[in-house]
DNA sequence: TTGAAAGCGCTAACAG
DNA sequence: CTGTTAGCGCTTTCAA
């Protein structure tokens, strides 16, 4: 590996100019030239670490996504923040900037040392944070007080000012009961995440907030896990309770899968005897049978969404973000038999 | 922002006893207390830059994926690589490793110039390649020259002396055929990825090479894009053929999502008239009806097993890497075809 | 436009 | 065990 040094010393100039020649600084041609053929000639790439000590700057974004232990865990288990990460990943490199992901749990002894470190060994520039639960984010007051450049998807209760991207959950919500309740289902039932997954939280806030403008009802509920055994489960629970809705929401598709797959099992016809929604629009929509009406909750923009804003920060153009991206009703053959009237 | 500069005088010792007290060094019992409460109270974070450029390490990871131009896209399409980054994540942070993802196009122009400077920034200790195409790789040389610490996923044919993990295609391939053969299919139609897709090419060769063994037969081949619409698409090829094979290899579960679907709507019955078996254990397999019987690569198993030997050859523990994890069979209780024979 | 010199924050080598 | 000194590779004053 050559370093500047080197390349200044080939092209018999020093390393101020060496660097200007590099950096695209007020140089000469004739040096710019002999710097850019020796560097060439050495192979030379600058060092990152020699680059950051100086400027303050490492060109990286950090992206973290926050779990609890001892609950389904969505990470690990879904396939779910893929096309965010995607999102994300591509405006930042679009910018020159590097993504480094990894994920902390609430209840890990070093949280808040980890934010810390974050925001101390400044080997990021700034930081977007993907919550999931209703818990306690007292650790973005470090990342405030340092004024460390931040994004949160969604916006944060327990700290009023930070800033944030929202994916639109209680919308969402609000989008299904109107959906629903235009077909002209009335009595529904809703398999949901957990409570205290802030999704989950919202979706069903904005389910019922939408029902009791329009008057349906929420005839059954059963808190699962987002995955496809938990909504196969709900579904058998509310089954078993006897009074069975004329649609189930279910605030995911792998739920919604598990769901239909218990319905299918008990000769249950969808969406002839019951409409069933879901809600991410992920592969499985379009795979199982009858295809999933879901809600496409704009990940891939979301995350790019979240680095454009991050960016706009650390370049100090913006201080304040709340963007907010309304999920997109997409719309299937599983609930569609209600637009006609449902079955007696 | 403090330094250690600033801890060393707080705690009225050299910088150098400073660093040693933070590093665990050989330092006096009274020193390294007086050292600790000085940096608890600075609120000192080592800065990453400074200690990079001493010692030379980052204590970072490069993951890159390699992609191709105007072909279909199996990053941006599909969950797949999703719990392959999982696992390396998991090893690596174990380990105190940050990883950064990353994705290069062969047909990029900076390709080159890429792997140039994850090997000359020293911004990263060690990469690993997740190739996909049969193309040129000859970027790699770069890798070598440098002995830069580096994995691939899979073997390369072009060089022949680089550091792999195995996902064990070929003996999936093979697998898949001795399994039909086993349970009675003898015409096999075959949907394949894209003929330059380095996972189509070996699960294609592994089945070949079984059926010879075995005495099953090809009787159809559609090579396809990876996706759902692109096995439908495929399969109903195969059926306008006029030759309905007892059983299809789909070379991946979205693939074999489609062809299902198209099934379906010919009244084709599977697992009845027709077995299906699909490859790579995502989440559509136990979500389609029937749920499909496919093969589990065992991505989780292989990001760990990439980070951990690329971890111990940035240690100097190890030299080379050439390990192997050969997929696993996953066998769906309502099968995608019948193991009890098949329909007249 | 160019060069000399200083220093970003840290660790390593060595002398005490 | 501790302090001094040197220097990792770079950019940035500031004079020339």
């Amino acid at each position: 590996m050559s370093t500047l040094k080197e390349v200044a010393a080939l092209a018999g100039v020093s390393m101020a100019t060496a660097s200007a020649a590099i950096n695209n600084g007020p140089v000469g041609k004739a040096s710019r030239e002999r710097v850019l053929a020796a560097a060439k000639q050495l192979n030379y790439v600058p060092s990152k670490a020699g680059r950051m000590l100086m400027t303050g700057k490492s060109n990286v974004i950090e992206m973290v996504i926050m779990t609890i232990d001892g609950h389904p865990d969505i990470v690990r288990r879904t396939a779910l923040f893929y096309y965010l990460m995607l999102g994300v990943s591509e405006v930042a490199e679009a910018n020159g900037f590097g993504v480094r992901y990894t994920t902390r749990s609430h209840d890990a002894p070093d949280v808040t040392e980890y934010f810390d470190h974050v925001v101390g060994d400044r080997s990021a520039d700034g930081i977007i944070i993907v919550p999931q639960f209703a818990r306690d984010y007292s650790f973005l007051s470090a990342l405030h007080r340092a004024r460390y450049p931040h994004v949160m998807l969604r916006p944060s209760r327990n700290a009023e000012d930070s800033n944030y991207v929202d994916l639109g959950d209680y919308e969402g919500g609000q989008m299904v009961g109107q959906e629903l309740v235009g077909v002209g289902a009335s009595s529904i039932a809703l398999i949901n995440g957990p409570q205290s997954h802030l999704c989950a939280i919202e979706r069903e806030r904005g389910l019922s907030d939408a029902l009791l403008d329009l008057g349906g009802t929420i005839v059954a509920k059963s808190y699962s896990d987002y995955t496809i055994s938990g909504g196969y489960d709900a579904m058998a629970r509310i089954f078993e309770s006897g009074k069975l809705p004329e649609a189930v929401f279910c605030t995911n598709d792998y739920m919604a899968a598990g769901a239909m797959n218990f319905l299918r099992e008990k000769g249950v016809s969808v969406p002839r005897d019951i409409a069933v929604i879901g809600y991410d629009d992920s592969d499985l929509a379009t795979v199982v049978y009858p295809a999933l009406t879901t809600l496409d909750n704009r990940f891939f923009e979301i995350g790019q969404a979240l680095a454009e804003e991050l960016i706009s920060v650390i370049r100090g153009e913006t201080t304040t973000i709340a963007r907010s991206l309304i999920p997109i009703f997409r719309e299937r053959a599983s609930h569609s038999y209600g637009k006609t009237g449902w079955a007696d």
